[in-house]
DNA sequence: AGCACGATGCTCT
DNA sequence: GAGCATCGTGCTT
């Protein structure tokens, strides 16, 4: 039996939101066909304090969802090609969210093979091209299935099967922040 | 297998 | 006008 992740399940620390994501189950709606793969890597960003987080210079038009009630998605658009995909966390207000940035697919993954020229879905631009995410998905609740997308509960990780590590492209960022051990894998074996 | 680089356009200053 | 939570290619080992 399937259970969608509630939207109490991402209205706590951002950082055990992320890593309790990692093997949980992404799913997409696309042109009926329900596609979905098991989260393997995320990121957290944490609030206006946080001087990688995209919320560090207060609410903007691209952000504002980060402000709202946890459990959306905020999707947004970088590099002039390439969309990403976070879910919403902590309480209405506190702009925090986990980045979704690598999935091993486990269902329809004939079209997401096709989606993506045979490559692989490890990279948060390279899931939201395999499973058709874009900005008209901003702001869309996971806590359902009314929106084409939601989270299921999938199966825990252990504690040592979890790497950690600094986040990823945050090139400018200052320290400590650029440093902050707040990526999440599941470690390959 | 790894690194360097160009693409490309939106957002915010 | 600068910068960007990246990707794919092409070149080097």
């Amino acid at each position: 039996m399937v259970k969608i992740l509630p939207q109490s399940f991402y209205s706590r620390p951002t950082l055990s939101v992320a890593r309790e994501l990692l093997g949980s189950r992404l799913v997409r709606i696309l042109d009926g066909v329900r596609l979905a793969g098991i989260i393997t890597e995320a990121e957290a960003y944490v609030g206006q304090d946080d001087l990688g987080c995209h919320a560090k210079a207060g609410r903007t038009k691209r952000n504002a969802v980060m402000f709202g009630p946890p459990g959306y998605a905020y999707v947004y658009f970088t590099y002039g090609q390439h969309w990403m995909l976070n879910a919403v966390t902590e309480n209405e207000g506190f702009p925090a969210a986990v980045l979704i940035r690598a999935i091993d697919p486990v269902e329809g993954a004939d079209v997401i093979s096709l989606r993506r020229h045979g490559r692989d879905t490890i990279g948060p631009a390279k899931l939201t091209m395999a499973l058709g995410i874009n900005g008209g998905l901003n702001g869309a609740g996971l806590f359902g299935p009314g929106s084409g997308i939601w989270i299921e509960e999938g199966f825990a990780v252990s504690a040592g099967d979890i790497i950690t590590s600094p986040r990823v492209g945050l090139y400018t960022v200052p320290e400590p922040w650029k440093s902050m051990p707040w990526r999440f894998q599941i470690l390959r074996r």
